[in-house]
DNA sequence: TTAACATGGACAGGCAACTGACTATATTAG
DNA sequence: CTAATATAGTCAGTTGCCTGTCCATGTTAA
C-alpha cells in the first residue's frame, strides 16, 4: 500500500469555496447594476430591516468586528445606499437605515445568495449542497459550544 | 406555511468554518512550541520538499499570490525556519529550503491538519466530514472549469 | 542571432480585516 | 446617589491579502 494520497488541506478547500462565493456575489451585484458595491458591503444589506439597526448589531450578525462594519457602513453612506440617524432610545447609538436606493439592493442581495446556491447545486447536486450546509451548521454549532472562536473570543472579551 | 426560515448565508458558513480551521491550526502549532508561526506561514510548510521550491510554485500550490507568499517566506526566513538559495538551473530564481528548525515543523504541520479534521469528525461524524471534503472538491473542480476565479483569473492573466 | 514573449522575483500602494485604547452614554450594585 | 461596569462608536496602528508595475533572466520564433 502506498502512503495516503496527498489530499488537499481542508482549510484550503474552505477558503477557495468562500472566495468563489464572494466573487460570485460581487459579479451578480455588478450585473444587477450595483457595480459600486464591494464584497464587504454585501454583509450589510441582508441585515438592515425597516426599523434600522445599530452598527454593533450588524457586526454581530455578520460576524465581523464593529470597526470593520463601521467602515463598510460609512462607505455605503457615501454611496447613498444607507443613512444613519440617532437612535431615539440610546443617545450613544446611531441606527442604520436603507435609503430608497438601498431598498432596491436588498432583494437583489438576498436573491443572489439563493441563486448562487442554486447554481452550485446544478454543478454538484442540490442534495450535496444541502448536506454541505447542514454539516457546516452542525460543525459551527459544535465548535462554538466547546470553545472560543476568533469571533466569540473578542465578543466575549468585549462582553465580559 | 410561513416564509422559508432565515437560513444563514452559505458564504458566511464557509467563512466561519475556515476561520475556525485557521485558528485551530494556529493553536496547535503554538501548543507544539511554534508560537511564532502565524496562520499564513502554515501555507508554506506542507509544500516545501527536500529539493527546495520556488516562491512562485509555493504560491500556486497554496493558491495565493506570489507577493503574499514572498512575504510569508521572508518572515519565516527571519524566524530561522527556511532559507533561500539560488536555483542552480535558473539564475532568476531562488529556492526555498527548510532549515533544521523548519524540518521539525513540517511533520507537525501535516499532522495538525489531519488531527483537526479528525476532531471535526468527532463533532459531526467522520462520514459527514468526508462528504464535506468530497463536495468541496467536486464544487471547486466544476467552478474552475467553467470560468475564471479570483485566483485563476490572475494566474491565467500572468500565464497568457 | 536577434526580436518577441514568458516567467521569477521585487517594489509600491490599496483594501479590509484585525487588536488595542479611548470617549460618551447606559445600566447595575452598593 | 454614587461608583463600578457594560456598551456604542471612533481613532490609531498592524497584518495579510490584493493589484499594478518593473527588471532580469529564460525560451521561442523569425
Amino acid at each position: 500500500m502506498a502512503d495516503s494520497p496527498p489530499r488537499p488541506l481542508l482549510g484550503l478547500l474552505l477558503r477557495l469555496a468562500q472566495q468563489h462565493w464572494a466573487q460570485d456575489i460581487d459579479a451578480a451585484l455588478a450585473e444587477a447594476g450595483f457595480g459600486d458595491i464591494r464584497p464587504p458591503h454585501a454583509n450589510v444589506f441582508p441585515f438592515v430591516g425597516p426599523d434600522g439597526i445599530q452598527v454593533s448589531e450588524l457586526a454581530q450578525r455578520a460576524r465581523i468586528r464593529k470597526q470593520s462594519m463601521a467602515e463598510a457602513v460609512e462607505q455605503l453612506e457615501e454611496l447613498g445606499y444607507v443613512e444613519r440617524r440617532p437612535d431615539p432610545h440610546d443617545r450613544r447609538a446611531r441606527l442604520v437605515f436603507l435609503t430608497p436606493r438601498g431598498e432596491a439592493v436588498r432583494p437583489v442581495s438576498l436573491a443572489t445568495g439563493r441563486r448562487i446556491e442554486e447554481q452550485w447545486g446544478e454543478l454538484v447536486g442540490q442534495e450535496e449542497i444541502a448536506t454541505l450546509r447542514a454539516t457546516l451548521e452542525a460543525l459551527l454549532a459544535s465548535l462554538s459550544e466547546r470553545g472560543t472562536t476568533a469571533q466569540s473570543a473578542a465578543s466575549t472579551a468585549e462582553r465580559s
